[in-house]
DNA sequence: AAGTATACATACAATGATGAATGTATAAGG
DNA sequence: CCTTATACATTCATCATTGTATGTATACTT
């Protein structure tokens, strides 16, 4: 059974590198051996020398194969010239989230990149690539509050750059923190949350003040939604 | 040359979790072997497997005999009960930063732990311990806003424990995008910053609006700091 | 129809790395 | 001063993984 067609050989490709994605979610890049991914494929090592130079090479493709959520938010901003770039930017990160909280394979993959992977010597290169993503999401982020604040006619309460770099240092921490602990809270709508308070605090939205008739001294009021 | 004094196997413990250190940083975790590390502290592997059960206790004593700036950072809070939870808060985030961009040692343990490991099998003990120690930020974070806000007698624009978790994803964002990118942006001065942006958005501080006297469609003004 | 390149499977050799076993000089204890 | 436990060093057996080499059936080309 040998010499499939080349779809066949394409159908191969995927399901190595389906095979991968489990493998690496379940033990980690180091500890899955190329034999481990072979035989979760229901192919041996040999396919896996033929569509990949060793496993760095594997990983490598299993990268480029996805679009990182965060990737394919910012990439869709800027296109509609008439919406609100604040609110399209809003909207860009929250579907991120919603994605890797429900997506199961994204959240696998992204496990694997986060926590499960070590970034040295071959491999230094995916890393290269979120340092990439990450550079052009803080562009993009900081392009969307200036022209936020120019149509609003408001300062930015620092710098543009700055202020990218936070809001970009907010997605990141809520999903790192969110994968190391998922059940400890909910992350798109927390991520709402948060992402309002920090951009009513560069100056972009009006503070609220939640429940404004009630006891000044809401020892209760504090403990609401915990 | 064996039996040692007592004292002298304190040494070589210490000198063996240096080497560990360095090694785990060079290399990562997984791609160092005990041989790197013994060599790397001057003695044989059979000293380690004296010391240590295996790699993984290994890590574990490396994990347990540093405090992450983060930890200590939070132990340091509320024990002087007259000065304002909020300052503290700030300032106790910001040593934390200071010494993650300054003291070197801590930097590359922490690089290990975000960057050079795996969190799977054996070293799912470090990623529980991370957990607990997010955590115990969490839980601290939350009583001083909510004690802020109480002094300030001003109502959190959020549920403390959604602000809690917001601004513990900032200040892990913060780090784990300055670890990625070190040059990038400098993480104290930023981390400031963004910081106070943020306790603004909760009602805590005033939302500053920088220099209020330049012409309202500040283009130049919005470039400043870049 | 024959030859060739493809898409793998199988076999093999080499390499480390691990853990345990054993050796050993010496500090500490009685 | 004698014994024993300590703090390693050295050696050894085993195993897992990797990369390559080779085998092979078949799709594809001409």
């Amino acid at each position: 059974m040998t010499r499939r067609t080349k779809e066949d050989a394409l159908v191969t490709h995927q399901l190595l590198l389906d095979a991968a994605e489990r493998m690496f979610a379940e033990k980690g890049v180091s500890r899955t051996s190329l034999q481990d991914i072979a035989q979760a494929a229901g192919v041996s090592r040999g396919a896996i020398y033929w569509h990949f130079k060793n496993k760095a090479d594997l990983v490598n493709a299993m990268m480029e194969r996805i679009i990182l959520p965060m990737e394919q938010a910012m990439q869709q901003i800027g296109h509609d010239d008439g919406q609100d770039p604040l609110a399209e930017l809003q909207r860009a990160i929250l579907d991120a989230m919603t994605r890797i909280a429900t997506d199961e394979r994204i959240r696998l993959v992204f496990e694997v990149v986060t926590l499960k992977v070590e970034y040295v010597d071959e491999l230094l290169a995916v890393k290269e690539r979120h340092v990439k993503a990450h550079a052009e999401g803080v562009r993009e982020m900081q392009r969307s509050l200036t022209e936020a604040a120019l149509r609003r006619g408001v300062t930015l309460a620092a710098p543009p750059s700055v202020a990218a770099y936070g809001l970009q240092a907010l997605t990141v921490g809520l999903i790192h923190t969110w994968l190391l602990a998922p059940q400890a809270f909910e992350l798109v709508n927390v991520a709402e949350a948060v992402i309002g308070l920090y951009l009513a605090g560069l100056g972009l939205m009006p503070v609220a003040v939640p429940s404004p008739k009630l006891p000044p001294y809401g020892e209760k009021l504090a403990g609401v939604g915990d």
